[in-house]
DNA sequence: TCGCACATGTAACGTGTTACATGATTAG
DNA sequence: CTAATCATGTAACACGTTACATGTGCGA
């Protein structure tokens, strides 16, 4: 999935600025799908008009700077609807913290807690911004995979708080001890 | 977290060739970290050598071409350790199924209901595959990891069962009154 | 005999990030 | 007066993928 498809996505709901597109991308629902950045979305949307799938108007504004309006096309819904018949591509998920949790056993026991708290509150904090989403959503569908993001973070906020400990348990106990020592 | 750091983390268990580490990534369970190709790896490898963080033995095989067996050193162990205590990047998530989720009423009733029942199918294929790795698998640290994979697909799992249809019900019913028409 | 698994490696290409250039207004 | 927000855009760079080159042995 790449920037070229996540603008057509986001104007297929409406008129937006690059600038508008880029805080969707990061912020907004749209950030379950792409965190992308003003390198990749001014081109894209340059590419996008030159191909005749979107247009703009630049609107100036008094006290900022002016604004460039992009707008879908019909052949730009068209072709972004057409791509939503291709097979999707499988989900990609990659965790740092997945990668230190293996290797628990070569860090101290502080350290690991640390971050497992850390995870924990993220989790938690991720979990209250999408429940706060949701109530000002009106839109069905974004309710339905806010829903299904809640799920899953939830899951992984059980787990974290339930077997936290075991991992802890694996870790090194030296700084403990050197600790205890002095 | 690039091609770099998942091969030092794999070199860390033991002793591999660029095409086992290939494999590992795509399949064994680092593939929840990375899914990289050999045009990364080995040279990532071989840049890996160059700085002193592994060393690397040609053993010939009969029958089969010969394999560069490569080690980690002490150097390299320490390298890897080191990058477990600097900030953790946050995880990522990209799903192409989410975006198409979210334009289910532009599509029809019974594409949505197709592809929700292949997501239904494979997040099942996953977790079985998960439950049967978590069995022969004696490192704690791995089945911990995977206990949290499993929770976390089998949450989604869940959620798409009974709340599928209600995805569905926002879907277009275009197709089915056509064929209905005929 | 066809294609796959084993095994290493390079070159061209694609895609995206970071940092920079530019510049006004507003809130602290 | 400093930093942030608004706003667009480019150039250099990083990182990774795909396709290719090369070659053997084994099973269907």
């Amino acid at each position: 999935m790449n920037v070229r498809t996540i603008c057509l996505a986001i104007l297929h709901d409406g008129k937006a600025t690059g600038y508008e597109i880029r805080k969707l991308s990061v912020e907004g629902e749209f950030a379950y799908f792409v965190d992308a950045s003003y390198g990749s979305i001014y081109p894209a949307l340059a590419k996008l008009e030159a191909d005749g799938l979107v247009t703009s108007h630049v609107e100036p504004q008094d006290g900022k700077p002016a604004k460039k309006v992009y707008a879908i096309t019909s052949a730009g819904r068209r072709a972004f609807i057409q791509s939503l018949y291709e097979p999707l591509e499988k989900d990609e998920f990659r965790s740092q913290f997945l990668l230190f949790a293996r290797y628990a056993s070569e860090l101290p026991a502080s350290l690991v807690e640390e971050r497992l708290c850390g995870r924990l509150a993220s989790l938690k904090r991720g979990l209250d911004k999408m429940s706060e989403i949701a109530e000002c959503e009106d839109r069905a569908e974004d309710k339905w995979i806010i829903g299904y993001g809640i799920s899953c973070l939830t899951a992984a906020h059980t787990y974290l708080q339930t077997h936290m400990n075991e991992l802890v348990a694996l870790a090194r106990q030296d700084e403990a001890t050197s600790e205890a020592a002095e």
